[in-house]
DNA sequence: GCTATAGTTGGTCAATCGTCCAAGGCGATT
DNA sequence: AATCGCCTTGGACGATTGACCAACTATAGC
């Protein structure tokens, strides 16, 4: 019966803070979260804080890219099994509306954009990860030749994100129901000219 | 040489404590706002923060609406007074293109966002404002027989606040060059089926 | 001139913050 | 058994926080 090893105990802390920011930085707030509620949360003495991250800062940050990485990837092999663009923004739109708004996952998606712009290594991780799924939704609209695909996805990522702030004021609102709409983005040829 | 009666300084102290939020929210965060920092950019002593308002969430609750309100009074009468509700379309996408994403306005909205899923007072006073806005936005589409102009104005709203939130992380994404695009949201008919 | 009223000052209070560190615990290697 | 390296503990440090208050000043009304 060999305990676990010493190195085996420090990943486990590890991965229990970082889940335990994960679950707060949408609960009370990016910048509420302190190290010593963070270590509580965890069930772990708040000094082994710095001793496994830099920084509280570089722990939020880690939490937040490892958080959303996995599901933006998702979402994007999601898009990507869709017969058809206008389908592939279907599922998008009804994927949305597992959450809320104010869950703490929508709010982390958030409190991250907006801590991104107060700090630049946050702000280059996020980059990549939004324009990594911007190429994988571009290339999902354009199989049908769609005339601007990447104006598209950048409309329809855009929307997501809008509508999961709205949600947080209105949880009536469904992003599936604005689907029938959104298909019209999706087509090949647009609607003829306006005037 | 009457100088500024008592009262008259006094609401002075609460305008500037007010444009001091303003600023302050959008540019370090709407919890890293303190009494003591927002009295030093008021100039003014930190003791009249209490004095003037209940609490600080108060003084940033009122800062933020009386912030917001003006500026969707103005994006309201601009779409209202535009030709068509393509126009309106374009014209609240380019007005968007005023703002960077990293700007205290734009920060402003978004912080106001995320702090009214934990304040239901704000909360409350944000509905009703976007509401108001919903309601301008869905009578511009409406005017020309569009089917669902309601579910137009929340996916237009939706964009907007989502442009404003991936501008942050790429400077480079513009409002207006998504205005094409949209413009199909606005068209009375939709684009026939879609297989 | 005197008193009420509104505004202002400078400071206190307990609580919390991020960061750091000396000391000790413990499994693995020799 | 001794040593090495990683991990953990508990507390210290100065700084900052929201809120509050007694004393003080200045205007307004009588």
């Amino acid at each position: 019966m060999a305990g676990p090893t010493n190195a085996e105990r420090g990943r486990d802390v590890r991965e229990r803070l970082l889940a335990a920011a994960r679950e707060l930085i949408g609960e009370i707030g990016w910048n509420a979260v302190s190290t010593r509620i963070l270590a509580e949360r965890a069930g772990v003495r708040s000094g082994l804080v710095h001793y496994h991250f830099a920084s509280l800062q570089a722990l939020l940050r880690q939490a937040a890219t490892e958080a959303m990485r996995p599901m933006l990837e998702q979402a994007a092999e999601l898009v990507a099994a869709a017969p058809s663009p206008g389908d592939a923004v279907e599922a998008l739109l009804a994927d949305i509306d597992r959450f809320t708004g104010t869950d703490p996952t929508s709010l982390l998606f958030v409190e991250a954009y907006l801590a991104a712009t107060r700090d630049d290594l946050l702000r280059d991780q996020m980059h990549e990860l939004v324009t990594d799924f911007r190429a994988a939704l571009t290339a999902a609209l354009a199989r049908t030749g769609h005339p601007a695909p990447e104006a598209a996805a950048t409309v329809l990522m855009a929307v997501v994100d809008g509508v999961l702030l709205h949600k947080g004021l209105d949880p009536q609102l469904s992003a599936g129901s604005l689907a029938p709409l959104l298909r019209r983005l999706a087509d090949p040829e647009p609607n003829g000219a306006n005037e």
